[in-house]
RNA sequence: GGCGGUGUAGCUCAGUGGUAGAGCACGCGGCUCAUAACCGCGGGGUCAAGGGUUCGAUACCCUUCGCCGCCA
């Protein structure tokens, strides 16, 4: 039996929300997944989510929450992003799965029993809020070297045991050397330099904690993280669970990350794990880069960070394209837009340039005016392509699309199943069907669209695994049934349809996005524009009585002159008493649309500062009449 | 500090020992089947700077500067 070809991604730490680096990852297992499966081979796809850190089990209690079903929410979370984003895995693996945790003491045990564990004492500096044990020469002045956390360290000396990883320096050596186990090529240097300066022992239990996995044979330790977490990659596969999937699947044959969990834990301490416990290595480990937002890195502080579900709102917002294409538009884009493996920039109006030009103009128009004409000059009957120069071309670019998808460089297979499409453009330009239709050349109609819709046709698979559901859509516009394999896009080699159909000319799959000023408005800045919707005025409070029921609410009318009166409710009341805000002059957002608040309506929005432990009402330096504008 | 990479048209990047290319953007023209689309043409670059090898370098070597990454 032929091996299943095994795919991984990461598992995703359920303390974050699904971004887009994650997204990243996971879309190109599923584009090469799509691929392989496209080549006609059974591919196992895995992914899933890391829970047994203990800043998880901190992060629930912090919200009041049982670390448990804090976990399945976010399990759950991740599940939704990613079938929100159309990709389909074989395997979602949680940590806290019960099967996982035996898988992890079942090994570690193995890896003690050959010799590879042994007990120690751990002298250095440990801090506490990144969870990260430091040695002596990494530490200055007992400050945390993570430039984003400089906190004071703990000096720690305690017992616990290593991983012999400096004994697997040659091995792992020899598989880092061949050409093919980490790429890209320049990433691959990096991690043979990491090795050649020589490898540590690794420090791999912790203090038992009451969240994550006992170490065996000692109840006060338990599993450092990256060991459990790398450990996914195993038990996913059905290891100690189901011997016959196991086998079948393993080694992984691409293992996807990003670049920062390369060098030190997926071409280093994973290798070194399989080594000592006698496993194939994965054949292909693969580092991509990071996503940065205008050229600044994504982070919370910078309130950057874009999230994969919102960017497929606003394709659909911007574009009004259906769902499924504005999902297929934003993995079109960042495989698209970036090298493979390089760093890429993520912004809203490099996607709108990109959408425009590859899918609108390019893919989307020719497809919508060869059903045009289709459905005009041939009552909607699919000629079939004929022999010309152009099979040649179209066979060459398939080999290229090939290998360039066979080593992973998505960013050029993209490139050579475009091609296609211009080909296509340029022969309608020069045979151009209307003037044919005109001169009641039907023959050489359908030979010059039956050449254009065979070289649509090969383009549409090629980009399957880029645009699963537009690709989808056209080839079954076009009369076929989809999904297609790679060996359908030869020249002529499927010709069949689906019995009678009629080809009938179709809304735009990708309408154009025109909308450049919206788009921006999308990101940090807002349009003066956006600002001038909100209508500030001046009003002032007539009255004001408590919430019945609640001790912080204030249920108020607010006299806005010729807007006449508002009710407004308001969390004040700790920190002013109904006699000082009567007769108050307020600043009032006037134009916000009516919410209710505990059963009471309020029909717009006093000003206020948020200051600490206190809140200031915003009021007009000097006295100025109710209903006056604000700016 | 060590190692690796990179600096080419407004932007993103290809590229080769023989005096530069693509896509996007921009301008003009054509066409009308099409989503202001498509097709054609065009502008625009001392290929980071300096030196060397060579008949000849953007490409090879050295130095400097800028940026990035990995390690320490």
């Amino acid at each position: 039996m032929e091996k299943i070809f095994y795919i991984t991604t990461p598992i995703y730490y359920v303390n974050d929300v699904p971004h887009i680096g994650s997204a990243y990852t996971t879309l190109a297992a599923d584009i090469l997944s799509r691929y392989v499966k496209m080549k006609g081979r059974e591919v196992f796809f895995a992914t899933g989510t890391d829970e047994n850190a203990p800043k998880v089990a901190e992060a629930a209690k912090a919200r009041g929450e049982d670390p448990a079903s804090f976990c399945e929410r976010m399990a759950e979370e991740f599940k939704k992003a990613w079938s929100g984003l159309g990709i389909s895995f074989d395997a979602f693996i949680r940590t806290t799965e019960k099967h996982h945790a035996e898988v992890v003491k079942y090994l570690v045990q193995e890896l003690k029993e050959k010799g590879w564990i042994y007990e120690g004492y751990y002298n250095g500096w440990y801090c506490i809020y990144d969870e990260t044990y430091f040695r002596e020469e990494e530490v200055e002045r007992g400050l945390c070297p993570n430039p984003e956390c400089q906190r004071p360290l703990q000096q720690v000396s305690e017992r616990g045991y290593y991983f012999k990883l400096s004994a697997f320096e040659e091995p792992l050596l020899s598989f880092l050397r061949e050409s093919n186990s980490v790429l890209p090529d320049f990433r691959q240097r990096e991690v043979l330099n990491f090795v050649l300066g020589g490898l540590r022992d690794i420090y791999i239990t912790r203090k038992k904690k009451d969240w994550g996995i006992p170490f065996p044979g000692d109840e006060k330790l338990q599993v450092y993280v990256w060991v459990d977490a790398l450990i996914n990659y195993l038990t996913v596969a059905g290891f100690l669970q189901d011997e016959e999937l196991f086998t079948s699947l393993w080694p992984p044959d691409v293992q996807f990350m990003g670049k920062d969990i390369l060098v030190r834990f997926h071409a280093t301490l994973w290798p070194a794990m399989l080594l000592a416990l006698g496993l194939p290595l994965p054949n292909l480990l693969f580092g991509h880069g990071f996503l940065t937002v205008k050229g600044e890195k994504m982070s919370k502080s910078k309130g950057n960070v874009i999230h994969p579900l919102s960017a497929v709102e606003e394709i659909i917002r911007f574009s009004g394209c259906e769902r499924a294409f504005a999902k297929d538009a934003l993995r079109f884009y960042l495989f698209r837009s970036t090298p493979f493996g390089a760093d890429g920039d993520f912004s809203y109006e490099a996607l709108r340039a990109c959408y425009n030009a590859d899918l609108a103009n390019n893919l989307g128009n020719l497809e919508n005016r060869l059903t045009t004409m289709t459905d005009r000059y041939l009552n909607g009957e699919v000629p079939p392509p004929p022999e010309n120069g152009y099979s040649q071309r179209a066979e060459e670019l398939l080999a290229n699309y090939q290998q360039a998808m066979d080593n992973l460089a998505f960013h050029s297979a993209i490139g050579d199943a475009l091609s296609l499409l211009d080909m296509a453009n340029k022969h309608l330009d020069k045979t151009a069907p209307w003037r044919l239709f005109k001169e009641g050349n039907i023959q050489a109609i359908r030979r010059s669209l039956g050449t254009a819709i065979e070289l649509l046709r090969i383009s549409a698979i090629l980009l399957q695994p880029f645009l699963p559901s537009a690709s989808s859509e056209i080839l079954s516009r076009l009369g076929f049934s989809p999904p297609l394999l790679l060996k359908d896009a030869k020249w002529g080699a499927f010709t069949r349809q689906v019995e009678g159909v009629k080809i009938k000319k179709m809304a735009p799959i990708f309408p154009r996005m025109e909308e450049v000023i919206k788009i921006s408005a999308q990101e940090k800045e807002i349009s003066m524009d956006d600002f001038a919707r909100v209508d500030l005025r001046v009003g002032k409070i007539i009255s004001c009585k408590v919430v019945e029921g609640t001790e912080k609410l204030y249920q108020m009318e607010v006299d806005l002159g010729e807007l006449g009166k508002r009710r407004t409710v308001a969390a004040i009341a700790p920190y002013y008493t109904p006699g000082e805000l009567i007769g108050k002059s307020v600043i009032f957002v006037a134009n916000l649309a009516p919410a209710k608040i505990r059963g009471l309506i309020s029909e717009g929005m006093i000003l206020a500062v948020d200051a600490p432990n206190n809140v200031i009402i915003v009021t007009p330096e000097k006295e100025a009449p109710p209903g006056s504008k604000v700016r």
